[in-house]
RNA sequence: GCCAAUGUGGCUCAGGGGUAGAGCAAUUCACUCGUAAUGAAUAGGCCGUGGGUUCGAUUCCCACCAUUGGCUCCA
């Protein structure tokens, strides 16, 4: 039999062997390093027997594959320790994920740190002793006995959604045996590094309709050197949380009387918003949109035509009682497009007026639940840069085209490019109450977003059952220290709303016609986009963005009158200049400015005082250059004018 | 909303059934100083809130509120 390896070489076997030997067959260190094979394009397991001609190539912990083959395994280990030490706890899942793996279990008992502790000593144990993994195969109705025996209902119930036809397969290894595509390692010998991150709880296959099961979450390395890396890794992560340093430079803070949600925003931090909406509003106006205020709140009737109140009601904050018909009741907008829409209503349009493009600065209020809030990543009232275009089908994939590229050019001044992914996100057709309109109609929607994703050839990522209720989207996804995705700017398109609200124009041909309308967000939440900034400069904002830009400093008191007069010049020019004359070392007023991350320290002593000039210290590079005042001046004003990052 | 952890002066944290401590910050005084911390003194807390147990609760129990990480939901 030949094999063809990744490197294009044969290699000739006479009887059949598993991947683990011709691992050992090239290398000892190749086999020892071997997570799995990909057999034909296909990952296989370590004991995969290779019994015909066919490409191989070895997987490592390098490999994605690898990677997942080996967590997945190790997630086997985890769930055979808790079965040891707790023999009642019941099975779930426990796949790999992005840096590690989890397990869920259903448990009586709460797993506590001190188990935790446990857990992982008994899994060092089943690493020691080098368990060999088996694959086996059984028929549906003996899978089901099998399963039914040791007392695995969720297994049983993951067994009977399998398709008729497919192949049921366990991995057993000594004492422990899981229901398991696979594939595997050979041993657990491999899994030499270790350490369970969290528990947290999670719903039986995600629905809170179900119980809600014990997750324990973990991540597994070849060797220890490389677990240290990763956790110190997080550990240095976390120190960028803007929840933390947003509070430590004090740009935001929360208050328990005020609510949960509910942020204030610090000097510091309505600065650089301030600074983010007036760059946005100019580009949005270069760019032909229209700047509309509309109200913050509007009577039930609006929601109950937009679709709002049957399917966002519980979203809403709603003053009155929202079921006494009786009565006038109003809801806080969690929405801008019903206003916006209203807008375009003020009078008859015609094909003549499209498209047209309507942008708003739009605070928004949402009654998330309480669980749901993060910082300034997920709070109940926020501020977006909202819009919607209202447009001709030919006029659609151009105008969707401006939004998105209006879109990654935010994204590129602020820096933040580089970190996003695109998800197309669609309906769910099983799901069908979350969502207006027919199939037809979606499938129209859909069918036109996925041709103008494709045309302009964006790598996305397709999200069943991330759609709004209205309409698919098209996200710009980023993730924050802890990994977690959120959603920082989205592009929708939308035929069914402009037909609720009978949104028409009229047609070179005299018909009446409902535009298609483009909702999107050019910079996304300005509370969210500032959580992200935050983290990713570390609270050290380009100088455009930051709040404070240059801290004057005299060396003593003698120099007070001339940086007075420096300070005073820098504000002229608009220069968010502070002047810090307390009587301190300089050395301590440096530290500090240093520490509050402001980009210039400029410095006069008696030489500069002398010489009408000026110390600058960069806070980046810590290097001092000593120029003249209007020189500081003509540069910084350069670096703010280009947004420089 | 669900699972879990946490809540002690502005911040970071220690303590613990007999009524509270450190460092930083703040204030005052002295030092007039050359690019990441000068020294000393002073002040500051009903230990998240409300109940309960107890002779006595900040400590134990319960509820609520808030914070954190997940789940579900979502920009």
């Amino acid at each position: 039999m030949n094999i063809t390896l990744k490197d294009g070489s044969v290699k000739v076997i006479d009887s059949p062997m598993t991947v683990f030997e011709v691992a050992l067959s090239i290398s000892e260190g190749l086999s020892r390093a071997a997570c799995g094979g990909l057999v034909d394009g296909e990952v296989v397991d370590m004991t995969y027997v290779i019994d015909k001609d066919c490409s191989l190539s070895i997987l490592t912990f390098n490999d994605e594959e690898g990677r997942k083959v080996f967590r997945h395994t190790a997630s086997h280990v985890l769930a055979q320790a808790v079965k040891r030490l707790y023999p009642d706890v019941k099975l779930a899942i426990g796949p790999a994920i992005d840096d590690g793996f989890y397990y869920d279990f259903d448990s009586e008992v709460t797993f506590t740190a001190d188990i935790i502790v446990k857990i992982e000593e008994e899994m060092k144990k089943i690493v020691k002793e080098k368990i060999a993994l088996e694959r086996f195969e059984l028929p549906r109705n003996e899978a089901i006995k099998f399963m039914e025996e040791r007392n695995e209902p969720y297994k049983v119930e993951l067994i009977n959604d399998l398709p008729e036809d497919s192949i049921i397969s366990f991995y057993k290894q000594g004492d422990f045996v899981d229901l398991c595509a696979g594939p595997h390692l050979e041993s657990t010998g491999k899994i030499k590094a270790f350490k369970i991150t969290q528990v947290a709880g999670a719903y039986w296959r995600g629905s809170e309709k179900n119980k809600m099961l014990q997750r324990i979450y973990a991540t597994a390395f070849p060797d220890k050197k490389m677990l240290a890396e990763h956790l110190e890794r997080i550990e240095e992560a976390k120190k960028r949380d803007h929840n933390k340093l947003g509070r430590e430079l004090e740009i935001f803070t929360t208050v328990d009387v005020i609510g949960q949600g509910l942020p204030i925003l610090l000097p510091k931090g309505a600065k650089i918003i301030q600074t983010l909406q007036r760059f946005v509003e100019d580009e949005e106006a270069k760019r032909g949109w229209l700047l509309t205020k509309t109200p913050y709140m509007a009577k039930r009737e609006l929601y109950k035509l937009s679709g709002h109140w049957d399917h966002y009601l519980d979203g809403m904050f709603v003053l009155g009682d929202p079921h006494d018909e009786t009565k006038e009741c109003f809801a806080l907008r969690p929405m801008t497009c019903p206003f916006q829409y209203q807008a375009y209503l003020n009078r008859a349009r015609s094909y003549r007026d499209l498209p047209l493009r309507y942008n708003e600065t739009s605070t928004l209020f949402r009654n998330e639940d309480s669980g749901e809030m993060h910082g300034l990543i997920r709070v109940r009232q926020f501020t977006i840069s909202e819009g919607h275009l209202m447009c001709l089908p030919e006029q659609l994939e151009e105008e969707f085209k401006g939004c998105l590229e209006l879109a990654i050019y935010m994204l590129k001044t602020l820096g933040l490019y580089e970190d996003v992914s695109y998800r197309f996100s669609q309906w769910d057709p099983d799901n069908r109450e979350k969502y207006i309109g027919t199939t037809e109609q979606w499938d129209e929607a859909q069918g036109i977003m996925k041709k103008i994703l494709d045309h302009l050839e964006i790598p996305y990522k397709v999200g069943v059952g991330e759609a709004a209720f209205y309409g698919p989207k098209l996200d710009i996804q980023i993730k924050n220290v802890h990994g977690k995705e959120d959603t920082l700017i989205t592009l929708q398109i939308d035929q069914l709303l402009a037909e609720k609200f009978g949104m028409e124009y009229t047609d070179r041909d005299g018909t009446k016609k409902n535009p298609y309308i483009i909702h999107r967000t050019s910079i996304g939440c300005y509370e969210r986009t500032l959580a992200l900034l935050i983290e990713k400069y570390a609270g050290a904002f380009p100088t455009w963005l930051a709040p404070e830009q240059v801290r004057v400093l005299p060396i003593i008191d003698k120099q007070a009158d001339y940086c007075a007069e420096v300070y005073r010049k820098l504000r002229d020019k608009g220069i968010r200049a502070e002047l810090d004359d307390r009587n301190e070392k300089i050395g301590y007023r440096i530290r500090e400015a240093q520490l509050e991350k402001v980009p210039y320290m400029v410095v006069a002593g008696d030489k500069e005082m002398e010489e009408g000039k000026l110390s600058v210290r960069c806070r980046k590079t810590g290097e001092n250059t000593v120029m003249t005042i209007d020189e500081f001046i003509d540069m910084i004003t350069e670096e703010i004018d280009t947004k420089k990052l």
